[in-house]
DNA sequence: CCAAAAGTGTTATGGATACACCCATGA
DNA sequence: TCATGGGTGTATCCATAACACTTTTGG
C-alpha cells in the first residue's frame, strides 16, 4: 500500500463552531446571531464557518471570534468535534471551540452585520443543530477549567474589583458564594495585586480595583501548588 | 443563500484514532500496530481508520476498537480533534478516543494480523505523526476521570481483588496509594460487592474478589453523592 | 442620617493523610 | 517455620464551611 490508501474515502466539509462568553451585568453572556442563510434560516445559531484547506483547527476558530468579535485578545480552548449524521443537510463535521473574551471590546457595530447579540447563559434560546448540546458541554468544561485554572480573568478587563470577580466565579458556577471565604482564598494566593484606585460605579464607598499578576501566578506553579476555585 | 453557500468550500478527510487501553502486569498497556502502508511504513502508530460517509464519529471508534481487539464491550470517550496543517501527507483531520477494555478478552490473532501489539504506558516507543500528543493527553483526561467517575472497572474483569485494583490506579496516576486508605475509601462508598471466592494467584493467602454493583452506585448518584478517587 | 455595598476573623467540622501490626497459607 | 502478600483502625492535620458586624459615602 502507498498514498493509494488514501484514495476512495470519503471526505468531510469541517467546520468550526465558537461559543464565545462574556460577562456583563454580573452575568455570562454568549454571542449568538439569526443564521442568514437555509437551511434553518433565522434561527438562532452559535458563531461558526468552514476550515479552510491551508489552516489549523484553532486557527480557523480563532479567525472565526475575531472576525464576529472583533476582539483579538482571546482565550480559546478545544471543546470537542461533534459529527452526527443527521446535524446537518449536507455532511459537516464540526469542532466546537470555546472563546473567554472582554465584552467592553467587543466591536458593537458587527452585531448588526451579523444579527447578532449577546444573550445570558441563564436564557439561552434554542439553537440550530446541536449547538446547545456544544453549549451544555462548554459549561460543564468550564466550570471544572475555572475551579483549577485561573482563566476566569479572560472575562474581565486588566483591572476588576473583588465584588465582580465573585459574581463572575457565582455566574461561572451557577451558585452563590460566600464572600469572606472567596476573598480569602483569593488574596492568600498571593495572584493578585491590589490597585489603589476604587470603582465607585456600583457603590458609594467604592471598591478596589486589583489585576491579576501572571509573573506571581508562575511563582505558585513552580512551587508546586495551584491555583484552586 | 441557500445550500449553495456549501459549495466551493474545502473537504477533508477525516479520521479516527483510538487509543485502546488494558491492564496487565499491574500497568497500563496501550495497543499500537506497525504501520502498513507509506508514508512512515513501519513506524509505531495508534489504531486508526477513516470515517466513512453514513457514519457517526463515535460508530466509527467504535468500529475501529472492535476491528483491531475483538472486544465489544468497550468505554469509549472522545479527546478531541487534532488537524494541524502538517500532521499526514494529505489533510488529514484526526478524531482521538480514548477505549478502556478488557485485555483478556483481547483476540490475540489479531495481534499478528496487524502487526500489534500491547505497550507498558511508560515506555511508550516514538509513534508517528501526533499521535504521542494523542496520548498525553489522553492520560491526563484519563486520570481526571478515573478520579471522579467510575469507568477504571471498564479495564478490568467482571471480578477483581482490591490489591488489583489498587494497582490499576496507581498505574493511572503514577504514584503510589496507601492502601488502608484506599480500602477504606473505596468500601465504606459501598459501590463494591464482596464475593466468597479468592483469587490465590498471586499469594497464598488469597485475596477476596468483588464485583461492581452498577445499582448502588446509581443509587449513590442519586444521593447526590458521587465517586471519588 | 440612612441606605447600600465593601470589607474583615474566628470557630467548627469533616475529609485526607500518615502510620504498624497481625493473619493466612503454600512451600 | 518462614516468607509473602492480604487485611485491618486510629490519631493528626488542614482545608472547607458557616457565620455577623463595622466601614464608607453619596444622596
Amino acid at each position: 500500500m502507498s498514498a493509494a490508501f488514501y484514495k476512495n474515502k470519503d471526505s468531510f466539509l469541517v467546520a468550526v463552531d465558537c461559543i464565545i462568553i462574556g460577562f456583563r451585568d454580573n452575568e455570562l453572556h454568549i454571542l449568538v446571531a439569526r443564521r442568514p442563510f437555509e437551511p434553518f434560516k433565522g434561527g438562532w445559531s452559535l458563531m461558526g464557518g468552514f476550515v479552510n484547506a491551508p489552516e489549523n483547527i484553532k486557527e480557523a476558530a480563532k479567525r472565526v471570534v475575531v472576525e464576529f468579535t472583533g476582539i483579538d485578545d482571546i482565550y480559546l480552548e478545544q471543546v470537542g468535534a461533534y459529527g452526527d449524521i443527521d446535524r446537518d443537510v449536507e455532511r459537516v463535521i464540526s469542532v466546537a471551540y470555546y472563546a473567554l473574551v472582554d465584552i467592553d471590546q467587543f466591536d458593537t457595530s458587527l452585531a448588526q452585520k451579523y444579527d447578532a447579540r449577546w444573550v445570558r447563559i441563564t436564557q439561552l434560546p434554542e439553537l440550530i443543530f446541536d449547538h446547545n448540546m456544544m453549549v451544555k458541554d462548554t459549561m460543564t468544561l468550564l466550570q471544572r477549567r475555572t475551579a483549577v485554572k485561573p482563566i476566569g480573568f479572560n472575562l474581565l478587563g486588566e483591572q476588576f474589583t473583588l465584588p465582580t470577580l465573585q459574581c463572575l466565579y457565582e455566574s461561572i458556577f451557577q451558585e452563590p458564594i460566600d464572600k469572606r471565604n472567596f476573598r480569602k482564598k483569593l488574596l492568600t494566593m498571593d495572584i493578585l495585586e491590589k490597585l489603589d484606585e476604587k470603582d465607585k460605579s456600583s457603590s458609594k464607598k467604592g471598591a478596589f480595583y486589583y489585576k491579576f499578576n501572571k509573573e506571581k501566578y508562575d511563582q505558585l506553579i513552580q512551587q508546586g501548588l495551584h491555583f484552586s476555585l
